[in-house]
DNA sequence: GCTGCAGATCGACCGCCATCGATCTATGTA
DNA sequence: TACATAGATCGATGGCGGTCGATCTGCAGC
């Protein structure tokens, strides 16, 4: 994995030792923590993160009619919610007749999932 | 855990059936939403995700001195970083003489590991 | 004391985001 | 065709957040 956040060489001190160990640097590389912290993002707010937490749980799909009542927030609000999870590519939607049924995108949160992990 | 979402009745439909299966609940409480939306949030920008990377990497403590010249933005943009790190709970810090150093607090992170991990 | 440095804080700017009411689209039903 | 419903979209609003330059606070050395 490759680091493309370079490395200014270390300010001189004007006198002193040095104020710690060796340069240390991410092994993170920018792309990915961009995507990693849109994941995070996504999930950083309660309500988004109840929605997966009641997707992931139900294994299947879920009717938007059965997740707008347990919030206290509006409709357009809680559809605004889902949106910002499906542009994340946390959750995807189906639609079936009247009624829209959403559920988690399997691999989406692997990378964080990896990255938290270790 | 007890559930503090209250549910609203299942509104009634003009003819047809039901949308879909019986009602769904989140089992995070919203407490536990909170809290776990807020170290979302806290990871929820690349710089600071980076910063958490390069920590968690690095066993022991990182001077700041260390961490500033990693990103392309100004020294205190880092140190309001560092700080909303620390309001999350993620980081610690400790002075030592002229210089900080910073370390990643060990269980901040395990409640949110536990949830996403399922 | 004075000077220099590391890092935190302040104030300002600007853009993004959560929320709402209102409206629009598409589907099903009479 | 007309109407009702589920859900998405729009426009507005208020607040939060990332970034900067400037300044402040401590610490070390002279």
């Amino acid at each position: 994995m490759a680091v493309d956040l370079q490395l200014s060489p270390k300010q001189k001190r004007g006198a002193g030792e040095p104020c710690c160990e060796p340069v240390v640097y991410p092994d993170v590389a920018r792309q990915q923590a961009e995507r990693m912290a849109a994941v995070a993002k996504a999930l950083g707010d309660p309500i988004r993160l109840q929605l997966v937490d009641v997707l992931r749980k139900h294994a299947g799909k879920v009717c938007v009619c059965e997740l707008t009542p347990l919030f206290d927030v509006g409709q357009p609000t809680v559809s605004h919610h889902l949106k910002v999870l499906r542009r994340a590519g946390i959750v995807d939607s189906e639609r079936q007749g009247l009624w829209a049924y959403y559920y988690v995108h399997p691999d989406a949160l692997e990378e964080f999932q990896h990255w938290l992990i270790r």
